[in-house]
DNA sequence: AACAATAATAGGAATTATTACTATTTATTA
DNA sequence: TAATAAATAGTAATAATTCCTATTATTGTT
């Protein structure tokens, strides 16, 4: 992959967020570097950055989600502030769970918890 | 709320298959009956439904499912076929994980988990 | 049964998120 | 430094969903 201050200026922006953001909001933070950077090419990169790893993709609802933690892990979604919240369900057993019952061969466990904060 | 029959159909269709359909995929199934059903009655009826707690609403990465169980479950989809199965997992013990952990109140856990079913 | 009130609909326009297209620009390599 | 092909900007296209409005249909009342 060939090198692009775009794709630099888009990994730097996802790495230097916890905020989980959107593309949009993404596309926002860019503009204010490369003004005449264009949408398509951030999501042309974050897909890109995503299929070499450095980047994660996840869905809040109907909607993407950028996130510079590769590890597998879960989210907590706050109902009041929408805050998402990183954490780390043990999913080892629920894996072997679903190989017992189902005899279904998981590779990927995504959890996404709703509830209230502790800000509220 | 009033009697629609289109409402009743898009509820029929819903609660008579297990294939977790799109609103498309009713759109489609309810024309067979009513030709010039529109999808926004369609739409509108979904959410109504949703709302009124007679059907769920669940989201296969960016497109949204309704499915007939309305009791709280989770979803394992195979990579392969798309198929996506309704399962129990045993969320009330990762409600009190993530008390303990986090305090953070959680009314709905959510888990899919992407794999390879059985008919592979 | 006819009427009035208003909820629900059909049809289409608008919106939002995302991908596709293409002429031009830019990074790499010889 | 010139050739090459990958990446970009800008824009059009697509897909999913919501919004708008004139018309239709249900329901409670005469």
């Amino acid at each position: 992959m060939r090198f692009s201050k775009q794709r630099e200026l888009i990994k730097d922006i996802v790495q230097g967020t916890n905020s989980h953001p959107t593309a949009n909001w993404i596309y926002n933070k860019a503009k204010k570097k490369i003004s005449n950077i264009s949408l398509g090419t951030v999501y042309r990169n974050l897909n890109k950055l995503n299929k070499d790893g450095v980047i994660n993709i996840f869905y809040d609802n109907n909607i993407t989600c950028y996130d510079w933690n590769t590890v597998s892990h879960d989210h907590l979604k706050c109902n009041k502030c929408g805050k998402i919240f990183d954490v780390n369900m043990h999913t080892k057993e629920l894996q072997k769970e679903v190989w017992k019952q189902y005899k279904f061969e998981a590779d990927n466990i995504e959890i996404t918890v709703s509830g209230i904060c502790n800000n509220h």
